[in-house]
DNA sequence: ACACTCCTACGACATTTGTAGTAGGATAGG
DNA sequence: CCTATCCTACTACAAATGTCGTAGGAGTGT
């Protein structure tokens, strides 16, 4: 087995690293860019963030496109939500079962997800293509960002 | 619906909110002596922690034994859960499929699990009797506790 | 009435998180 | 080569957390 490296990551540090699992690795302004507007935050603090997540080894620079570093994940995206949920099964005693029960409970799951699941079960897995991917870099190449006039 | 009262609790807090569901009510002191060994903070901690708890609103004073305040649970251990199973959905997208997904490929999921929820869900409900009883209070009454010769 | 323990009320302090501002180097268009 | 922008490296700081210590009031056996 792999044992890949997980880190604990704040709610805020989370929502960076889902804009980075989204954009494959990208600069602090792509991945602020990325962030949803409501809870957009200034530029610098989405650059502290990715420097505290770099300390904790949780991206690292790849490259340097103009004077621009690019970041890459180095924990996946299927790692740290594991890690996220084994915290929370904890606290259900550990058991899949009474946390499933409150989703049932809580409307959140349906007759149809769990024959969904029970197909993907029977299979032998159930595994989502994980699309960390797209490594390109066609962009920075030469032009200037949104130029605001002053 | 009754709209019940959640507040935002960090992993310590959460596992004094469940020593104290566990018991039902009780002073800082039995809080304390129901947390796990492994992890026992000093008396003091604790009761940092259920003050803070009490400043939240998440637990309150229901009487007083001998010079000692008695505790209780005002948010259920259900309500609680809840909210924390809403905020990990949000990450999966709000849905819990994936999660499930996550679950059974880890291997907390099996085809008994589901198919016993298939039960309950057919049945139209599946709850959890949510044992927040036993209000008694024979105890402390007028015994002392350990008495460390020092 | 004492001595011994408990308990509570507060205060302290190091970390971690959330959020940003500033100074100064690097770049590209003209 | 100059200038308007970007970007990075630092620094700052308040609030939230994790962890206790201390002072002083209370309750009880003798």
């Amino acid at each position: 087995m792999v044992r890949e490296k997980t880190v604990r990551l704040t709610k805020f540090e989370l929502e960076v690293m889902h804009a980075l699992w989204e954009l494959g690795n990208g600069s602090v302004r792509e991945i602020q860019e990325q962030l949803p507007e409501k809870e957009r935050p200034a530029y610098t603090t989405v650059q502290t963030i990715v420097r505290r997540l770099e300390d904790k080894g949780a991206v690292r620079k790849v490259k340097k496109i103009g004077n621009a570093f690019i970041f890459e994940p180095v924990v996946t995206r299927k790692a740290t939500h594991n890690r996220l949920i084994i915290e929370l099964l904890e606290l259900f005693g550990g058991s899949a079962r009474p946390l499933m029960a409150h989703l049932a409970e809580a409307g959140k799951l349906s007759l149809e997800d769990l024959r969904e699941m029970e197909g993907l079960l029977a299979e032998g897995q159930a595994s989502e293509p994980e699309g960390l991917d797209s490594k390109q870099d066609r962009r920075l190449s030469s032009a200037r960002r949104s130029r605001p006039k002053r």
